[in-house]
DNA sequence: TATTAGCACTCGATGTCAACGAGTGCTAAC
DNA sequence: GTTAGCACTCGTTGACATCGAGTGCTAATA
């Protein structure tokens, strides 16, 4: 048995080479193919032989006796960190990609639509966007409007302009007078803080003696504390051309479509999963198996952060079978990613 | 050639027992079955006979020479307007659905998520709500936030609580103050009223002298006209449980089930058409090819209107393969369907 | 010692053929 | 008008042969 690192050169560019063709046709890979995109001119029997290494440990796998080489998870892997091919974004998307940034006006809550929209058009993949967490959000503003006795509205826009409503009912009715004094002063002591922050500072202001005397500290408690226990602290998860999934003839039979769909739908599941897998510093590539979660079998996913100026973090990609451009899709992920943690960067300066 | 409305009671009863016991099973239906089934006992011979008949004027089809019969559209809409058997809700399913109705708190908006759940859940069909026009919605409170200069939040309540936000890049800068006027006058001048109604009143008011003069007015109908063009004016459509289209065999072939989930992705354009289709008065079946959307072959829809207590009108209802138990959707369609517009004027009064 | 030509072998894909059976249409008898 | 009987149709199933891409192994080769 070999170390898994100490593959030579020759047997990297002939792993490099069945990685590629098979990502590029779906078809497994025999010995004579490999043989002649070789450049030194090998024959197929010694392919075969490096072949068959490579499946001894575990890169290459063969749907049965007689077919090609198709790739492990394993293979995928080491293709991805150590074979991986440079690519750029060509001019013609950099065009599209700069017309649909400069096209989000507005909220942010946009962005988090055109975003997933313009990776799965230019991957024919499925692409996401995962928020930061909504507890790292920063306050800039919160109101409460009162609708009907005891039914209260709460408006909250965040350092990125991000808007966000909800409908409260409270046990106690308040007058509209009361409610603008209450936003105020959450307001006036609050803003800039994360939501985090904000709730533990009222954790303990509840717990002060003053708070007990006070009505107007006592409402604006009351309110906020109702409101912040409202907001799950969650991160949220927008994905677009799910249907994308369906034109990969490897994913197409229905129970595997069906079941990666659920997911898709089980968003929370979805993105709990990603947070424990993805690294807030680094793009990553997350290989089938690798997320641990049976649905996921056959998929990879592509991700990259980004960030709000003030360290907040969050996620976008792309996902789809395992049998994908790598190259391509890192490369697309990553640029996009720049953009967008500059957009956030500038918007909110 | 007979009439088509020219059934005797005899073919009746086999054209009703075939659809039936298709629906039931999803296997063409052979002379034998019905001849079993038939209260008179009839020989099988008899009933092919009728068959021919009924296949001769389009009610039956044969997928091939020695299969049974299957029935057309034309089949099944004959089944649904004159043979559809009397459906009760059971005590269970009104339980479940007593029990959903009630968890609607806060915003309608939640019930416009939880009865296309509950309603695909109860028929393990796709379950669907369509919104009234958005224009047909009654004012009953409109604020505006200035955000940053020039970009003003707009929130914006209607009478039934449904809270929705925008945000709107203005040509010139405007003060809290000037947005907070702006907001007053508008609630004053125009609450329960429709938003076509106030958008024609803005533009007749812009329309006089005295709009130029006086400033409040001016700024109430550049933030109200921008508002409002912002709006498209078309209903809105939630879908749920749409991937049980997926457990029905007869459309389990990845194009077609491809096909409908863009259809269901293309919302507006599926709106239109039902709009086109629906009655507001009555509950509809619509059945496969009547809709005449190529993408909807094979597929039937079950709608029933609900209504505001001022008349603006919206649908729901569920979705399936053309092979649907029409009784029990119907049924169950009507009946959240009344208890909705009653909760709806309830909640309105 | 590493490479390669040669060869037997495996196994999925494809095609043909026969047997089967559910269901029909038609005819002649009731 | 109804029905028993029968020939016929046609999709389904399984057995079987063939084909070919690709392999592993061995022995010859540089």
């Amino acid at each position: 048995m070999m170390v898994d690192t100490a593959l030579d050169e020759r047997t990297q560019e002939i792993l490099k080479h069945i990685v590629s063709n098979y990502i590029l046709t779906g078809e497994p890979v025999g010995s004579r193919t490999i043989a002649k995109l070789s450049r030194e001119g090998l024959s197929p029997a010694s392919v075969r032989n490096v072949m068959a290494d490579l499946e001894e440990m575990g890169f290459l796998g063969q749907p049965h006796t007689s077919a090609g080489r198709v790739p492990t998870d394993k293979g995928y892997r080491y293709y991805v960190d150590s074979l991986l091919p440079e690519a750029r974004v060509g001019s013609r998307e950099r065009a599209l990609i700069a017309q649909q940034m400069e096209s989000i006006g507005g909220e942010i809550r946009e962005a988090m639509e055109v975003i997933p929209r313009l990776l799965s058009r230019l991957t024919s993949q499925v692409g996401y966007l995962i928020s930061p967490p909504i507890g790292e959000v920063r306050l800039k503003h919160i109101e409460f409007l009162r609708l009907h006795a005891r039914r209260i509205l709460v408006i909250f826009v965040d350092q990125t302009d991000m808007v966000s409503h909800r409908v409260l009912d409270m046990e106690d009715d308040y007058t509209q007078t009361d409610l603008e004094r209450a936003g105020r002063y959450l307001v006036g002591e609050f803003a800039d803080m994360t939501l985090h922050e904000i709730r533990s500072r009222l954790v303990t202001l509840m717990a002060e003696e003053k708070a007990t005397v006070d009505r107007l500290l006592a409402d604006a408690i009351t309110l906020g504390t109702r409101y912040l226990d409202s907001e799950s602290d969650e991160r949220r998860m927008v994905l677009d051309g799910t249907l994308n999934i369906m034109n990969h003839p490897e994913l197409s039979d229905t129970e595997t479509v069906r079941r990666l769909f659920e997911t898709f739908e089980e968003k929370h599941h979805l993105v709990k999963l990603l947070d424990r897998c993805l690294d807030p510093e680094r793009p990553r590539v997350l290989i089938g198996s690798e997320s641990a979660d049976p649905a996921l079998g056959g998929i990879s996913l592509v991700a990259s952060p980004y960030s709000y100026t003030d360290g907040a973090t969050g996620w976008l990609g792309v996902l789809g079978p395992t049998r994908m451009e790598y190259d391509r899709a890192l490369a697309l992920v990553v640029y996009i990613s720049r953009l967008f943690s500059t957009l956030l960067t500038h918007r909110n300066a």
